[in-house]
DNA sequence: ACCTGAACACCGTTCAAGT
DNA sequence: ACCTGAACACCGTTCAAGT
């Protein structure tokens, strides 16, 4: 890259993530480059789609979250591990209002360039989970994509200023959902019957 | 009402509703316009915002899940009662796509057409899950804001194409975070019963 | 009274022309 | 190689001019 491309290319890079954070994930991209001093062609030049500017914007909170789902696999207590991480997701996601749509939308359109990070991420939570129904601390009936899809309406939820106040309870909500605290090689009362209705 | 204005009026809200059913809550007014044969102005006479076409398109669907809450409201089981409103609204809900957002965008701006609909469906939920609570069978750290937030939550989850197959679910793990069957709280009055299994 | 559509200020995206 | 910005096809919203 020649190098007043990629003076280019970084000094983008820092006004979109000011733009993204104030104004969100839908901001205007000519505002982008409008405020880079940078004519428009050269921001799709080097960000082809806003998803791709996204992905760079986010990729060293996606990588962050990936490293510490890895970690996570072997500390002592699977459900903490597991609720934890699900709180990092949320927060991070939360950080950049919109950004939890463009990413439910791109985890079934491969030719997103956000597709393969938010697998990645779904993936390293159903690790998690997995793990953590293993040890008869999270509900069965459950898998990686029901998991990646709840951690995403609570993101939701938190880019709402109806809901945003209340988004610890409604994490603590969801997440008492997932955690069963039973382990399932528990004896139980014979007319014992998981919380559900028909 | 002039005899061609209403034949406007009622022209425009029948070609809204296929629009919005296809294209969803964000369809553009324009194209409304368009395939209604009536200019631009036309339909922001009527209908000066989209909130307020929305809440003319969607006010019966509204006043039946009103009315449905009323008669469940003296239901024998009122966690089976809260559970099956519950659902009937995030299906109807989810018959527009992206009528969610409106609604919960509308539930905080008291200018917002869409407002008065959005808070009645809360009031009218809150009871349900008040009265579910005082049977000790929904739990009692969450209120009605948080159950409308949990419904907004699902209906927008039914929203999305990565999402929508597993709605059913979905639906059935955040229901069992609301209906606890059994009391957690050990202090209950003496003269408490539980009125469950009869 | 009511309707119309041009006008205005915005978009995302592309691409010929410049350096 | 890389950058620019006009061009195109869209928006939502308003309002002077028409019937």
């Amino acid at each position: 890259m020649r190098a007043d491309a990629k003076k280019n290319y970084e000094h983008i890079l820092a006004v979109a993530s000011v733009v993204v954070t104030q104004h969100g994930a839908d901001a205007s991209m000519r505002d982008i480059a409008r405020r880079a001093g940078v004519g428009l062609g050269t921001l799709y030049r080097h960000f082809p789609t806003r998803e791709a500017l996204l992905d760079t914007l986010l990729r060293a909170g996606f990588d962050e979250l990936t490293a510490k789902a890895c970690e996570l696999e072997t500390a002592s207590s699977p459900d903490d591990a597991l609720v934890s991480w699900l709180h990092d997701v949320v927060t991070f996601t939360g950080n950049y209002q919109g950004v939890v749509a463009a990413m439910i939308a791109a985890i079934e359109d491969t030719d997103s360039a956000l597709h393969a990070s938010c697998v990645t991420l779904r993936t390293a939570g159903a690790r998690l989970l997995t793990r953590t129904q293993a040890a008869g601390l999270a509900r069965s009936d459950m898998n990686g994509d029901d998991l990646f899809s709840l951690a995403a309406a609570l993101a939701w939820l938190g880019d709402q200023p109806s809901s945003a106040p209340r988004a610890e309870r409604l994490f603590r909500i969801i997440a008492s959902a997932i955690i069963t605290n039973r382990p399932s090689n528990l004896s139980l009362p014979a007319d014992f019957q998981m919380n559900q209705n028909p």
